[in-house]
DNA sequence: CAGGTGGTGACATTCCCTGGACAACGTCCA
DNA sequence: TGGACGTTGTCCAGGGAATGTCACCACCTG
């Protein structure tokens, strides 16, 4: 699932990107209104986290421009306790669930699972081909066959599988599953890719594959 | 299990404290309408004891506030005896059940059982597998076998026995079972599911597992 | 005062991440 | 075709973070 956090405060910014990466999603950031539009027209998000403060504007452009096409991601508004107007307004203008500021991380993360949900239909679990993975219960599976994935497997592999079939390049891997700290040269998405490539290849097929000089593709089987 | 407490007057809000904390329920407390808002925006709670005379305004806004987003915590309202509007009403703001002051500390308790038991299902006994949970008489079997444990491990294995099998971290067990005044950094959660773990493996296989990075899981028995 | 409970800090242990070295592979071009 | 060079895969060991355990203390209760 990836996310797009439309929020100027970078300390918040910060903890919320942690707290989400943790949890398995994939996420952008934009911290103004125009970098959240240029965003929403390039990539596919699952659900918007938006702030309405921003310095060049307010967030409702963002909530009327996403609403213009069906299909598009969830919106999830966050607001200022004192503003209940602004609440009302957000519900008017699409927005799907609101939190008011400050929240919980746990509150937040059910939320969004609550929200994502109405997608999935039901559980936190993603399914692409043979693979199997529920998030809730951090398992992983190719068929029957349970998978022991490290943390950073899973993450890889969660990220993946929210976009099966497309090249992904290490770079985007470190930006999404990764924290900030991350060396931009380390061999780390090497190594990790590596070894979740071998436990999930076993002895079948393998199911990751490398586009030389453009990243890894997950094959999305029939 | 989390509890707020919404109550003015300091002598019944210190004799439930310690009523609730013996039945094993983590419990905050807050004396106004604007205390309790913000500790509801804060924390996570799995039920709100709302006294519906408050210093600084009744206890319907606290209920709607509550009532804004799904998932929120249950809502049992105190209310005078001469009342009935107020109970009538509320009830339509939200409240899931009412009790009128005076009462029995026991019917209180029996009250919040019932209503923490609808997320649950069904009856008074919990079950996940091998383990059955008497949340009325306080016991815990893990089959024939009677655990003996303190409130703390009752709590935790209450917590986990809601949602088996799912990966919970102990960030939020701490929200859920420890207080408002428990140590963020404290290892105290890792102590006390060390002695619960010991307590319910015995002889056995280990039930609590240990899912590195992110939190324990209960195994839910085939 | 004795016993139980729960919290703390120190320490041991386990396990994962990561950087470095190098091998294997692909690509380009003389 | 073969070598140079860039890219990718693999092994490995050190460091460090997360977890488990223990001894001890503070507090409460009967």
């Amino acid at each position: 699932m990836r996310l797009l956090v439309v929020e100027d405060e970078e300390d918040l910014v910060e903890s919320l990107r942690v707290g989400l990466v943790r949890s398995g999603y994939a996420v952008d950031t934009a911290p103004t209104v125009d970098t959240a539009l240029e965003k929403l027209a390039v990539n596919d998000y699952d659900l918007v986290l938006l702030d309405l403060m921003l310095p060049d504007g307010d967030g409702f452009s963002v909530c009327r421009e996403i609403r213009t096409a069906p299909g598009g991601p969830r919106i999830l508004m966050l607001t200022a306790r004192d503003r209940l107007a602004d609440r009302v307004r957000g519900l008017d203008e699409g927005a799907d669930d609101y939190l008011v500021k400050p929240f919980a991380l746990p509150e937040l993360l059910a939320r969004i699972r609550a929200l994502l949900r109405r997608d999935d239909g039901g559980t936190a679990v993603v399914e692409v081909g043979e693979l199997r993975l529920d998030t809730a219960r951090f398992e992983a599976f190719r068929g029957d066959r349970a998978l022991q994935l490290t943390p950073k497997e899973f993450g890889v592999l969660h990220y993946l599988m929210t976009r099966p079939g497309e090249v992904i390049g290490a770079e985007e891997l470190l930006e999404h599953v990764w924290d900030e700290n991350a060396d931009p040269f380390t061999n780390t998405v090497r190594v990790t890719v590596g070894s979740l490539r071998r436990k999930i290849t076993g002895e079948d097929e393998p199911l990751i594959e490398t586009v030389i000089r453009q990243g890894y593709r997950l094959k999305d089987a029939i």
